[in-house]
DNA sequence: GCCATATGCTTCGGATTCGAAGCAACTGAA
DNA sequence: TTCAGTTGCTTCGAATCCGAAGCATATGGC
């Protein structure tokens, strides 16, 4: 219907750079308590916070790197890095031998347990203090719409067609 | 009620990872649209949008820092970039000769104008598409409460200078 | 079997980022 | 004035990040 508006009314305004700015925030200030409390990096925890999810406490790389929103190659930087703390280990998996099976360590749910607390004050102080019971639970649905929206709509230009430069330089 | 827990309860925890994933998945869509239509990085483009929304199409360094959560190094090393480029130019302050002021070009603006329809289509299409109206209203005014509240709240431990703002000096 | 294509991960090169340290200009007080 | 402390920006070094290219395995069609 009212295909794409070219600009952007109050609210669309509003809500986009609210959320831009409030995860910036939020995320820089993680960020020094995570350094600071167990010298992880923000991805670093997102990882083993993933890992640590998981029951088996393992994953693949591919997937690791979905669900973190990550590039596989800074992924490999990563898991690298994390194996030689002894946080983490890689392993070859026995179906695929071109896949890789990222598991957390002992050590990993240490420092993982270590910054949990730290990282949960946080984000009661500066994300939820300001809300209300039920502003937390309409944030987590508009959100979590927008978040499996976005998910499971294609990237605009992530298929492999040929970009046609005709243009004069 | 902030007895701070030290754990998430499940609305906390769903509103916390909607918010740093749909922001990230967000920022990835939107980076791409940028490089592709402008060869502008996303922090480049928050500057110039920035510049081109002030009445006088400048600011001070430290301002478009704070603005847009940026380092101060880091700030430097895009002015820079986006000087040689000629999309910015950059200004000693007559009132203080250690201030920068830093104000958008005529080609600034027409970089801005030429990416911002796509960067519009893409908050559409990713963004706003599966929220209402009212969503998108009651977004704003929580992420808008979140935001001012964490600007206003001072890093936890990162201080080590003496910031002691006597009020009324 | 054999090849073309797809998939999973890594390497490589270059761009971007930050914090700490440094420099220069301002401020207030004695 | 002079000095100490503050503020604004830059430089420096190191870490992190991405996309493109590369390598190896997997899969389907023949």
């Amino acid at each position: 219907m009212t295909s794409s508006p070219s600009s952007l009314d109050a609210a669309q305004l509003g809500a986009y750079f609210a959320l831009i700015e409030a995860s910036s925030l939020l995320k820089h200030a993680v960020e020094q308590q995570l350094r600071e409390a167990g010298d992880l990096s923000y991805v670093q925890f997102q990882l083993l916070a993933t890992l640590g999810d998981s029951p088996t406490g393992s994953r693949r790389m591919t997937d690791l790197a979905d669900g973190v929103v990550y590039s596989r190659s800074g992924l490999t930087y990563q898991a690298q890095t994390l194996e030689k703390r002894g946080l983490v280990t890689r392993t070859p998996s026995s179906d695929d031998e071109r896949s890789i099976t990222v598991t957390i360590t002992e050590e990993g749910r240490a420092v993982l347990a270590g910054v949990f607390p730290g990282h949960v004050a946080i984000l009661g102080d500066l994300l939820f203090a300001p809300l209300s019971r039920s502003d937390i639970e309409t944030l987590a649905d508009i959100l979590g719409r927008a978040r499996d929206h976005m998910r499971q709509t294609p990237p605009r230009s992530a298929e492999p067609r040929r970009r046609r430069k005709a243009a004069g330089s």
